[in-house]
DNA sequence: CTGTTAGCGCTTTCAA
DNA sequence: TTGAAAGCGCTAACAG
């Protein structure tokens, strides 16, 4: 593997006239940089951005951390993220954490060695714990999807509260009154302010809340979902609408819907967060809050972009809107209600 | 921020010593390692991993390069290599081709210049001139998905040929006879052996093949399966079923059947390869072969580590198999079929 | 068990 | 326009 050592020899000039020439670098005369550039291609040279890396202090490396990529939300966050990231000549790491502490503490060690330039997280806890070391060493952060207490840094997200307030005021219009609410750990903070914005639509509303009709789970996966609403139908009272804070918690409860004989919407209906994927372009199903994705994950590469250039500048906290889908998951609640 | 050189000196050792330390070589005394630890705990000292890189000449890194992970399949088999990468101490970088060869050959660059251990990629192209460099310089490599001409080296996917096969023979068995099927483009070896199957079980079972039923697309996207259903319905002869070689081909499909006004199955079946996403638990829709997606990331990050420790073993070709699902977007042909 | 020394491949003053 | 020299942070003989 040719070094730019071997190029400097070859074409009769120095290393830094090499080095010159593969950053662009104006102050060389054409000619040299002409006899540089055909020994560059002649000895198959590749940069070693290792090297470069070190004495630059720089990797152009963005790493993203997420609970799970194969949750459609989060694919789509993270495919918003590579091309923008891409766009502005960054490659990007990446680590799932399936919300597990250790995972997280673990992928951020290993990004922090590889010296990144700035991470992206959708952090598991809304401690700052696991976060300090990134904090301390002043690398460029935005947290996606979920904040941190404490923590002024950068953010993108959405309105949660909001949006999750105007989904139960809609449900409440079609004139549900036992509402039920399924959601991952109390940890989430993306999670808990859509459940406060449940309990703000019932409060305006009147309508009092039961906390038996609050379930928390661990994961926010579709196992989980089934769980939570197995227990649910165990109790009592029934609710005739389920809301579920996130995409695979809603698959999960019309698991459980389905094999206790509910029919959705007739018997239950359910709402939720988030799209599936691609294939919801023949069952739109889910009436949902859809947020968007692919420019969360945009949003976020350039946030931390404009980050790493103004490393004082005060930070962002920006909240896209969402989509309100109206479609096939729930319906006005019956009379007898 | 700390190097080794800071812990050394108040530790009152050499470099060597805290490298030694850090990588747990065995000749320290234990005193001396617990007073390096402490050190090296009190200085919030984090190993610069291009450091070492740069002298070890290797970077515990993997490349993956898929066409789009967004799919599906595709962001199932990145999980699995994922995973298993992490669990092999690999970190993952990874970029999406959109089947862009010129996307394609910026990523191979830039993953080169940051001198990965090895590479993982579904190639846009039968044509090895992308990897050229990749081989060339030893770097080692699997392809999964897809193979390319001529070109021995590590490989893992599913027998696409005889799935397709088996697909075709069923649709057959239900008594159709025309049969369409909707491809990729023609460069894609995977789609082009799922070609190769349709044409054998209609060869085995005596039906003539028509040219005019097998339509090549660009991308294999949903909007390519549209346009192409779209063509295939305006011209006759009319299937009865229409074999999508792949998901969103398949998703693409339906959208121009149902604009057309076409029940599926009832009036025009539709078959595929992998399924479309977890929400699939919900809507079993698509009779289909499902590649064990996130068994080939796996194997694909097991066979590059094997790779990486035996340059010379021959190559392996591993074949994994996958699942006949049957399920409802196909129904036996009517009777005046 | 420990330290000295010589780099890994590249960039960056500084001086010419 | 160009080059000499120093060094980024770490590892690896080699000698002791």
């Amino acid at each position: 593997m040719a070094t730019i050592y071997d190029v400097a020899r070859k074409a009769g000039v120095s290393t830094t006239t090499v080095s010159r020439v593969l950053n662009n670098h104006p102050y060389v005369r054409e000619e040299t940089r002409i006899k540089v550039q055909s020994l560059l291609k002649e000895l198959h040279f590749i940069p070693n951005s290792n090297a470069s890396s070190l004495v630059r202090k720089t990797t152009n490396t963005i790493a993203v951390i997420l609970p799970d990529v194969t949750n459609h939300f989060f694919t789509t966050l993270l495919r918003g993220a590579e091309d923008q990231a891409n766009e502005d000549g960054f490659a990007v790491i990446f680590g799932n954490t399936d919300e597990d502490i250790q995972k997280e503490q673990t992928y951020i060690q290993m990004f922090l060695e590889r010296r990144i330039d700035g991470l992206i997280i959708a952090p598991v806890s809304p401690k700052v714990i696991n976060l300090k070391t990134v904090i301390k060493r002043e690398i460029p952060l935005v947290l996606v999807d979920r904040e941190v207490e404490a923590l002024i840094t950068d953010f993108v997200g959405t309105d949660n509260q909001r949006n999750a307030q105007s989904l139960v005021e809609y449900l409440i219009g079609l004139g549900h009154k036992t509402i039920a609410i399924i959601s991952g750990s109390q940890e989430n903070s993306a999670h808990r302010q859509r459940i406060d914005g449940y309990r703000a639509a019932l409060l305006n509303a009147g309508i009092p809340i039961d906390e038996r009709l609050i379930l928390y789970g661990d994961k926010p996966n579709i196992e989980t979902g089934t769980r939570l609403v197995r227990n649910l139908l165990q109790q009592a009272p029934r609710p005739t609408t389920i809301f579920a804070v996130n995409n695979f918690l809603a698959i999960g409860g019309v698991v459980a819907l389905r094999e206790a004989n509910f029919n959705v919407p007739e018997d239950i209906g359910i709402v939720c967060f988030d799209d599936n994927d691609s294939a919801s372009v023949l069952n739109p199903f889910f009436t949902s809050i859809n947020q968007p994705a692919y420019m969360m994950g945009q949003m976020a590469v350039d946030i931390l972009v404009h980050r790493m250039k103004h490393k004082n500048s005060s930070p962002t906290r920006v909240l896209l809107e969402s989509n309100f889908l109206i479609r096939g998951s729930v319906k006005p609640a019956r009379s007898i209600d």
